[in-house]
DNA sequence: AACTGATACAACCGCCATAGG
DNA sequence: TCCTATGGCGGTTGTATCAGT
């Protein structure tokens, strides 16, 4: 027998409050303060459970609550949090001033699971799956149906709920209404490439000899593993298996000390006609309406340092991406360490006969210290809550605060 | 217009950690 | 040291709402 429910359950009301209790549970909290939740509700005249109160206050009623969706940059460091702590929802919130736990777990069920799938850590003595079966992953499907925000609704009348509750909004002028699901697709790009905490002082990569539309400033560009790599302190992907044979998997085809790793995901959209006759692919959206959902996906790696006969340094850190549109993705080992890998996709939404690539990417310059070191002490790496077991408090702060640095 | 399935998200539930007696 | 109350957390469920048929 588990302990004893937390209050007496018979003729209590349970299922969604209504804005009267709404404003008889806010009343009494402004008059008397949070907390003694299990007494709350008799003496504020609630038939509902001390829990429910709690939970009702914390999650909805709270004043310091953020209104509006999930921003680009929140739902960025949402992917962080998890990729390096899993589902320590509450740990995540607590970096993401006004909003709860809840709000996130459902954010991350309903949005992000299905788009961002956690690679495994390659350890030197883990033999890699060769194929990931995405049939059995969901895959993210357009909305069809499905709610309206609570928020969504107070967006769009703002007195919503000093008319309901009597509290104060504090919806931003600006925030905005997504109820498509979609993502702003550039600027998560972008915020993924400019404020990516393991990518120091990287900056969104352009070819100014080879791209010349302005149309493309602040946009993720791919280069073919052949053409210059040498960027200082810039996030570089290649599309190594462009009309190419597959010995040019860049630079880093070599043995590797060290891999440590975290994988950053960020969703974009491509459609087709993005690779120009140079071989760049962009990822932007702008004037690409043909879109389907891709997933963009890196890791990072340190303590890494290696020259390639070019002279190409790279120094501290690697990063790899695939793009996969969840169809089908294989993994390969790669290097005679077997400690990193690259990955190759299905893009089936290009349209060149170009429909299996392999991506590997590299961020260049000085970064990632020892941080990652303890970060990854542990093997387990799956997005697994033990991964911060054991580690002190001071120490998973200064984690938390370098992640979102 | 009615039905159906998908979706978002509020709310519930059980378990755990901890404080205090 | 044990026991209990309480707060907190994460997993799960229920349901309102919507788009597609």
């Amino acid at each position: 027998m588990g302990r004893a429910p937390c209050c007496e359950k018979v003729g209590l009301k349970k299922g969604r409050w209504t804005s009267e209790e709404d404003k008889i549970l806010l009343n009494y909290i402004q008059a008397n303060g949070e907390g003694s939740w299990r007494s709350l509700p008799k003496n504020a005249g609630l038939l509902r459970c001390g829990k429910s109160c709690r939970l009702r206050w914390i999650n909805y009623l709270r004043g310091d609550l953020k209104r509006g969706n999930i921003s680009a940059e929140e739902e960025l460091i949402i992917i962080k949090l998890h990729a390096s702590m899993g589902n320590r929802w509450s740990v995540i919130a607590s970096q993401l001033p006004g909003r709860t736990d809840n709000e996130i777990k459902n954010y991350w069920n309903s949005h992000l699971s299905r788009k961002i799938h956690t690679f495994r850590r390659v350890s030197r003595t883990e033999t890699l799956p060769t194929i990931m079966d995405l049939a059995k992953v969901d895959i993210p499907v357009k909305r069809r149906g499905g709610r309206t925000s609570r928020w969504a609704m107070m967006k769009k009348d703002k007195k919503y709920i000093q008319k309901h509750v009597g509290i104060q909004t504090t919806i931003p002028k600006d925030s905005t209404v997504n109820t498509t699901g979609a993502i702003p697709t550039t600027a998560l790009v972008k915020e993924t490439t400019l404020s990516t905490a393991m990518i120091d002082d990287c900056m969104v990569l352009d070819r100014p000899d080879q791209v010349k539309d302005k149309e493309r400033d602040n946009s993720l560009v791919l280069c073919p593993d052949d053409q210059e790599r040498k960027y200082e302190n810039q996030v570089v992907l290649f599309p190594s298996g462009h009309e190419k044979e597959t010995e040019t998997l860049g630079p880093y085809d070599h043995e590797v000390d060290d891999i440590d790793g975290v994988w950053l995901g960020f969703d974009y959209n491509m459609s087709n006609g993005l690779m120009d006759s140079n071989g760049i692919l962009t990822l932007n959206d702008k004037g690409n309406e043909n879109l389907d959902n891709h997933n963009v996906m890196g890791t990072i790696h340190h303590d890494v340092e290696e020259k390639d006969s070019t002279g190409f340094v790279c120094a501290n850190k690697m990063a790899m991406a695939a793009i996969e549109d969840l169809e089908s993705v294989n993994y390969s080992s790669n290097g005679e360490s077997g400690e990193w890998y690259s990955c190759s996709s299905m893009a089936s939404g290009f349209d060149d006969g170009v429909d299996n690539w392999e991506w590997e990417g590299v961020v260049q310059g000085n970064g990632i210290s020892g941080m990652l070191s303890w970060l990854w002490e542990s093997d387990n790496l799956e997005g697994d809550s033990s991964n911060l077991a054991g580690i002190d408090p001071d120490k998973q702060d200064a984690m938390v605060a370098w992640l979102l640095s």
